[in-house]
DNA sequence: GAATCCCGCCAGCGT
DNA sequence: ACGCTGGCGGGATTC
């Protein structure tokens, strides 16, 4: 049985669309080198090939997973959040913790906080914190909604546009009124918004809405019968149900995926010593330096391995077969900092108020989509 | 061209 | 002052 000699490095960096273009020769540069160091590590016995699984550099490179759209959309962070908090009838989340978990920005958790506020499964505690009340309160709320006469007033605490409220009246809307909306019905009904900048801004807020509703099963996309127009169907209990066991469903099957391939994640090297790049000029050296741990590293893991495979030859005097063996190697991405936008001539006022994530967890993905398209 | 919605600026407010 | 919070709309992406 061949041995996976593979690399694998999940390169991760924050994407900036404004700054796709300007990447692409950064990148290119990197891979050569990347490469380079591949090959001069090869000599060493050790056939070192790179699977980009999540993403590379060329056609002709690549096994190739395109940096979508919809992996960063609401819906799907949205289903990741509350897959983290759906085994906990009670628990304070963090918001600096789940946004370094789910490695996006701090300002789209509020988006999603906001939204589950308004189904009462998430409170604000205080300042960063959050309290989650577990996955039934939803089944409550929803309840209380279905019940026109215990109307939940949600309005004492929140500012009447905030999302929390809107998304209120749009649940509303689909229990007490009727069970399919387009958005643009939904946003003329609730308020009434003659602005038509005002009613688009209501509509692009309720897309957001109904993202998050998506994620956890309660409303569906659907079709207008008569004038086909795309529109949000309620589903309700069996869909929160059907969210709930598709979850542990998939929960059950990555683990036993697991067992059989024997990933090992293996903790990030810590680069110390080495200058965090402060601009994308040093990004090559700095990635440089992570491979060269990285492929250290696993000369070190294959030296150990092999020592330890003679051992137990010597010792049994049989043969033994290693399992396949795939490490997952991480680099943590350093801090980039990202000059703002050119075109705004208005000098920034305040630094501390962006919403910068506390790692940047995506995505070198992203680059090298348009990267390909500009092939 | 319409539908969708990511992204991050920046105001406002509590501490 | 500071920094957390979240309203808001530009414009990119997808349909």
């Amino acid at each position: 049985m061949e041995e996976d000699q593979s690399i694998y490095i999940y390169n991760v960096y924050q994407t900036q669309s404004h700054y796709h273009y300007s990447m692409m020769n950064k990148i290119r540069n990197c891979q050569k080198e990347f490469q380079a160091r591949v090959k001069k590590f090869s000599k060493l016995s050790i056939q070192t090939s790179i699977d980009y699984s999540q993403y590379a550099f060329s056609k002709q490179l690549i096994k190739y997973k395109i940096y979508n759209r919809k992996e960063k959309s609401l819906e799907e962070l949205s289903k990741k959040f509350v897959s983290c908090l759906i085994d906990y009838d009670e628990k304070i989340i963090c918001l600096d913790q789940i946004t370094e978990e789910l490695g996006v920005e701090r300002r789209r958790i509020y988006d999603i906080i906001n939204i589950l506020e308004s189904l009462q499964v998430v409170k604000r505690k205080c300042k960063n914190k959050y309290c989650w009340s577990g996955f039934k309160t939803i089944y409550q709320t929803i309840e209380q909604y279905a019940n026109k006469q215990s109307d939940l007033d949600l309005t004492t605490h929140k500012r009447e546009k905030s999302l929390e409220v809107l998304s209120a009246g749009f649940i509303k809307l689909f229990m007490q009124q009727k069970s399919i909306w387009t958005l643009e019905e939904a946003a003329k009904y609730l308020g009434n918004e003659v602005d038509q900048n005002k009613l688009k801004t209501k509509v692009r807020r309720l897309y957001d809405i109904a993202n998050v509703l998506k994620s956890i099963g309660l409303i569906k996309k659907t079709h207008l019968t008569s004038s086909k127009k795309p529109a949000f169907q309620w589903v309700g209990k069996e869909g929160l149900k059907l969210f709930y066991q598709n979850l542990k469903q998939r929960e059950m099957k990555n683990q036993t995926q697991q067992i059989k391939e024997n990933i090992a994640i293996i903790p990030t090297p810590q680069i110390q010593n080495v200058n965090k790049p402060d601009s994308f000029n040093s990004y090559n050296q700095y990635v440089g330096k992570c491979i060269d741990m990285l492929i250290q590293q696993q000369l070190n893991d294959r030296k150990q391995q092999t020592e330890q495979k003679i051992k137990e030859q010597n010792q049994n005097q049989v043969s033994v077969i290693t399992p396949k063996l795939r490490k997952t190697y991480t680099i943590i991405p350093p801090r980039v900092t990202t000059p703002k936008k050119v075109l705004s001539n208005t000098p920034k006022k305040n630094q501390s108020n962006s919403h910068t994530p506390n790692n940047n967890k995506t995505v070198v993905g992203s680059l090298i989509g348009k990267f390909n398209q500009n092939l």
